[in-house]
DNA sequence: CTGGGGATGGGGCCC
DNA sequence: AGGGCCCCATCCCCA
C-alpha cells in the first residue's frame, strides 16, 4: 500500500510507502478492496497523517479493508467515480416525485427511468420519493442534485432535490452530446462538493443500507458512525460494487494491485454495458480526452483547523451519481451480444481489455500500482476458468448467487437476466415507443399494446386479454374464487391490491388509543387487555419488554381476527374482554404447541364459544410469533 | 371505495 | 447460453 500525503495547497508533500516491511507500520497489512460491501475503512489526510475511518464496526478477526473515494480520482486528473446524472426527457417509464424543491424553474417532476438508476421500479421513489403526476417539460433535461438529506430513524430517508435545467443539451430529443461532459460545461455540479455515489438498488438491499450508512456520515444528524470531532469533513465513498471479492487483492509482497473500474460513459459514445439504445440516457463525468478512471486508495486531504459546524447542518449540493459501469467489469458480459457492441465497433469487453490507463502511467508521482486491467478470477477459481459468480451447493443442486442481492438461481443464464436488475441495462428495446425492457419476452409483452393482439380467449365470455395472468384474474370472475380476503371484515376479493386498499380502510380506524403508549387497537376489547398489565409504558407491566411484545403482538392478532367482531356482535363488554381474550390466548398457544397457527376459517372461529376456566396467564410465555401482518391470505380454491 | 382490466417486472423452467 | 413460455406479483387506470 502506499499513500500520498498533500499539503493543504494540494501539492504532494510526501507518499507513505507500505511496500517495505521492515519500514511500515501495520497499515501495510490494510488491504484494498473495491467490494463496497466488503470495505470496512477509509483512508483520510488530517494534517500531514494518514487516519483509517472505520465504516462499520469491526468485530474480531475481521479483515480490514480499505477503497478509495473519488478524491483520489480527482488527484490523478482521472474522471470522478461518478457524477451528475443527466436525465433525458426521453426517459419513459416509473416516474418520481422530486419534494421540497428550492428555486427551481419549472416543474418539480422529474422522469428517471429504471435503467438509469439501476432500480426496478420508481428509483428515487424506493429512496423515498413518493410517486407523482406532473412532467417535466419535454426537449429539456435537468440535472439533479441533492440539496439536502434527513435521516429520519433508521429506515426512512427523505430527500429535497434541486432541478436545474441541463446547459447546451441538443434540441433533438435524447441525442447524444458530442460536446465537452457536463462538468466542463458549468453544468450544476459542485465540483468541490462531496460526490455521493448512489446505490441503485432497492431498500430492502444491504446496499441501500450501505447508501444510508454513507448518509450517516455525510450528515452528522444521522447516529450511525457519526464523525470524530477533530476531522470535521466526513466523506462519502463509492457505494457501486463489484460483483466479487478478489483474492488477489491480499496483501502481496509489493504494492496491491488495484482492479481498474470501467471507463465512464462518455458523452456521445454508446453507455458501457451495451445499451442497444442510441440515446444514452446517463452521461456520468468523463474526462475530455477520454481516459479511463483508475481508481487506487487515496488519501482525503481535509482541511486544516475547524470546519464550521453549520457548514455541516445546511443544506448541500450533492450529485446523485450513477456508476453505469459499475458492474461491467471485465469477464462479465453482461446483455445479449447483438446489443454490446457500442458506436465504435468495439465492444466494451475488449475495449477494457486493450485500453491502458495512460494517464496514470504517465502521471510521474503515481505511487499505486495501477497496472493493466486485467479479470480477476474470485476465491478458488485460480487458475481456471473464470467464473464471476459463486457457486453454492443446495441440496446437491449448484446455485448460482448473485453478489448484489445474494439471491440465487439454478442456472447461470437466469442470474445473469437477475443481473440486468442491478445494472440497469435493458437491452430490448421497442423500436416503436423506444421503452426497454430487460427480457426478449417482456419486450415480445409489450409488443401487444401496439399490435393490440390479445391471444388470450377467456373460454367462457370469450374476452380477449393480452396476458395470460390477466386472463387468469378476470376467470375469477366467473369461478367466483375471491383468494384474498379481509381479516377484519367478512370482504374478499380477486387481486391483491384490491385488499391492500380495502386495508387502509381499516388502518385508518383504530379509535381505541392507550393512554400510556402509543397504541392504538380498533376494538376496545383489545385496549382494555393491553391496558390490563401489558402496556410497557404503563406502572405495573406484567414483565420484561419482550415479553410484553410477545403478548401486544397476540393482542393486536386478536384485534385483527374477527373474533372481537362476534364478541361485540353478542354484546360482552369491554369489562368481560379481558377473560375472554385470555382464554382465546391460551387456545392459541395450545394451537401454537401443536404446531397450528390459527386462522380465521369464516365469520367465526371455531372454540371460541367454549368458555375455558379463567386461570391466570402463566409469565413469562412462551414463544409464539404471531404474524400481525398478515392481515389476509390466499384462501386455496375449493 | 370497489372492481375490472391493462401493462409491466421478474423468476422458474424447459428446450 | 440464450430463447421461449409460463407464472405470479404489482402498479396503474378507469368505470
Amino acid at each position: 500500500m502506499e499513500l500520498r500525503i498533500y499539503t493543504p495547497g494540494g501539492k504532494l508533500h510526501h507518499f507513505i510507502d507500505a511496500r517495505d516491511p521492515r519500514r511500515s507500520n501495520w497499515m501495510r497489512y490494510v488491504n484494498p478492496t473495491p467490494d463496497a460491501l466488503a470495505q470496512n475503512l477509509v483512508a483520510c489526510q488530517n494534517g500531514l497523517e494518514i487516519y483509517f475511518y472505520t465504516l462499520k464496526p469491526i468485530v474480531t478477526g475481521a479483515e480490514l479493508l480499505v477503497w478509495y473515494n473519488h478524491e483520489f480520482a480527482e488527484r490523478l486528473q482521472c474522471p470522478l467515480p461518478g457524477d451528475s446524472i443527466l436525465i433525458s426527457p426521453k426517459l419513459t417509464l416509473n416516474l418520481a416525485l422530486v419534494k421540497g424543491v428550492e428555486g427551481a424553474a419549472g416543474p418539480t417532476r422529474v422522469e428517471i427511468s429504471p435503467a438509469t438508476c439501476g432500480l426496478g421500479r420508481s428509483p428515487l421513489a424506493m429512496m423515498g420519493f413518493p410517486p407523482d403526476g406532473t412532467q417535466l417539460p419535454q426537449n429539456r433535461s435537468w440535472v439533479l442534485s441533492i440539496r439536502q438529506a434527513q435521516l429520519q430513524g433508521s429506515e426512512d430517508l427523505s430527500w429535497s432535490l434541486g432541478l436545474s435545467p441541463f446547459p447546451n443539451f441538443p434540441g433533438k430529443e435524447g441525442a447524444p452530446e458530442k460536446s465537452s461532459p457536463p462538468h466542463q460545461r458549468g453544468s450544476a455540479s459542485p465540483r468541490n462538493q462531496p460526490v455521493l455515489n448512489c446505490c441503485p438498488y432497492g431498500p430492502t438491499t444491504s446496499l441501500y443500507k450501505e447508501l444510508q450508512r454513507c448518509l450517516s456520515s455525510l450528515y452528522p444528524s444521522c447516529p450511525l458512525y457519526l464523525p470524530t470531532g477533530h476531522l470535521p469533513q466526513p466523506y462519502l465513498y463509492a457505494c457501486g460494487t463489484i460483483p466479487a471479492h478478489y483474492p488477489q487483492f491480499a496483501l502481496p509482497p509489493h504494492a496491491a494491485p488495484f482492479l481498474p473500474a470501467p471507463p465512464m460513459s462518455r458523452v456521445g459514445e454508446v453507455p458501457p454495458l451495451g445499451l442497444p439504445s442510441q440515446e444514452p440516457q446517463v452521461y456520468a463525468r468523463a474526462r475530455g480526452d477520454g481516459t479511463s478512471p483508475s481508481p487506487g486508495l487515496y488519501a482525503t486531504v481535509l482541511p486544516h483547523g475547524k470546519q464550521e459546524a453549520h457548514e455541516l447542518q445546511k443544506p448541500q449540493d450533492v450529485l446523485i451519481s450513477l456508476q453505469s459501469g459499475a458492474f461491467s467489469f471485465p469477464g462479465l458480459d453482461f446483455g445479449p451480444k447483438q446489443y454490446s457492441s457500442p458506436a465504435g465497433g468495439t465492444s466494451y469487453t475488449s475495449e477494457v481489455q486493450q485500453q491502458k490507463p495512460t494517464s496514470l502511467l504517465a502521471h510521474p508521482l503515481e505511487a499505486l500500482n495501477l497496472s493493466t486491467p486485467k479479470f480477476c478470477p474470485p476465491a478458488g477459481r485460480l487458475g481456471t476458468t473464470p467464473v464471476p459468480y459463486p457457486l453454492k451447493k443446495q441440496n446437491g443442486k449448484i446455485k448460482y448467487e448473485c453478489n448484489i442481492c445474494a439471491k440465487s438461481f439454478g442456472q447461470l443464464s437466469n442470474l445473469k437476466v437477475h443481473l440486468r436488475v442491478h445494472s440497469g441495462e435493458r437491452p430490448f428495446q421497442c423500436h416503436i415507443c423506444k421503452k426497454c425492457f430487460t427480457q426478449l419476452a417482456h419486450l415480445q409483452k409489450h409488443h401487444l399494446v401496439h399490435t393490440g393482439e390479445k391471444p388470450h380467449e377467456c373460454l367462457v365470455c370469450h374476452k380477449r386479454f393480452s396476458s395470460t395472468s390477466n386472463l387468469k384474474t378476470h376467470l375469477r370472475l366467473h369461478s367466483g374464487e375471491r383468494p384474498y380476503q379481509c381479516r377484519l371484515c367478512h370482504c374478499r376479493f380477486t387481486q391483491y391490491v384490491h385488499l391492500k386498499l380495502h386495508k387502509r380502510l381499516h388502518e385508518r380506524k383504530r379509535p381505541h388509543r392507550c393512554p400510556s403508549c402509543p397504541k392504538t387497537y380498533i376494538h376496545p376489547f383489545s385496549l382494555a387487555l393491553h391496558r390490563r398489565g401489558y402496556c410497557p409504558l404503563a406502572p405495573g407491566a406484567a414483565g420484561p419488554p419482550a415479553q410484553l411484545g410477545h403478548f401486544n403482538a397476540m393482542i393486536d392478532h386478536f384485534d385483527f381476527s374477527l373474533d372481537t367482531e362476534r364478541l361485540e356482535g353478542e354484546g360482552a363488554g369491554p369489562a368481560r374482554a379481558p377473560g375472554l381474550l385470555e382464554n382465546l390466548i391460551l387456545r392459541e398457544l395450545e394451537t401454537s404447541r401443536r404446531g397450528q397457527l390459527p386462522r380465521d376459517k369464516g365469520p367465526c372461529s371455531p372454540g371460541l364459544h367454549k368458555q375455558l376456566p379463567l386461570q391466570p396467564l402463566p409469565l413469562p410465555l412462551p414463544h409464539y410469533s404471531v404474524s400481525v401482518k398478515q392481515e389476509a391470505f390466499p384462501l386455496q380454491p375449493a
